[in-house]
DNA sequence: CGACTGACGGCCT
DNA sequence: AAGGCCGCCAGTC
């Protein structure tokens, strides 16, 4: 297969992976990485979020996909470029249930240990402490 | 077609 | 503890 196809393969992977979320969860860029075995790229997941399809037909679209349930490894929701992008991100996740608080630097933040979704990691490894 | 850019994350100061 | 550096590689200019 050709170099593109993997890239199709790897978008397809990341929209799959993001579609397991559970409603009301939350995980990171890096952990859907590691779940579609590339866990070496928890950028190019980001890309793939970034050009999810708006159009309803296609297989994978903007609303068929939880990319809202996306954020980074430190809790915090992405400010990419465009804050007001972040800003309507946490709304969308407020809206299911997910409480998310700014903080002083006005980052949006949401708490991993009560919101985290991360199958396959150590499970009681922050309870244990 | 080459150079720069990032919805990130881990390792190194 | 906090911040800087670098690898990753599809998009965009």
């Amino acid at each position: 297969m050709t170099r593109s196809d993997e890239a199709t393969i790897f978008y397809i992977s990341v929209y799959a992976a993001v579609q397991e979320i559970p409603y009301g969860k939350v995980t990171s860029y890096g952990h859907i990485a590691k779940l579609i075995g590339t866990p070496q790229r928890p950028r190019q997941v980001g890309i793939c979020l970034k050009h999810i399809p708006q159009d309803a037909d296609a297989h994978y679209n903007h609303d068929n996909v939880p990319w809202q349930r996306v954020i980074n490894s430190k809790g915090i929701i992405s400010p990419r470029s465009q804050p007001s992008g972040a800003r309507n991100q946490a709304a969308v996740l407020q809206a299911e249930g997910v409480t998310v608080t700014t903080g002083a630097l006005g980052e949006l933040m949401v708490d991993l240990s009560e919101y985290g979704w991360f199958p396959n990691e150590l499970p009681s490894e922050a309870d244990e402490r």
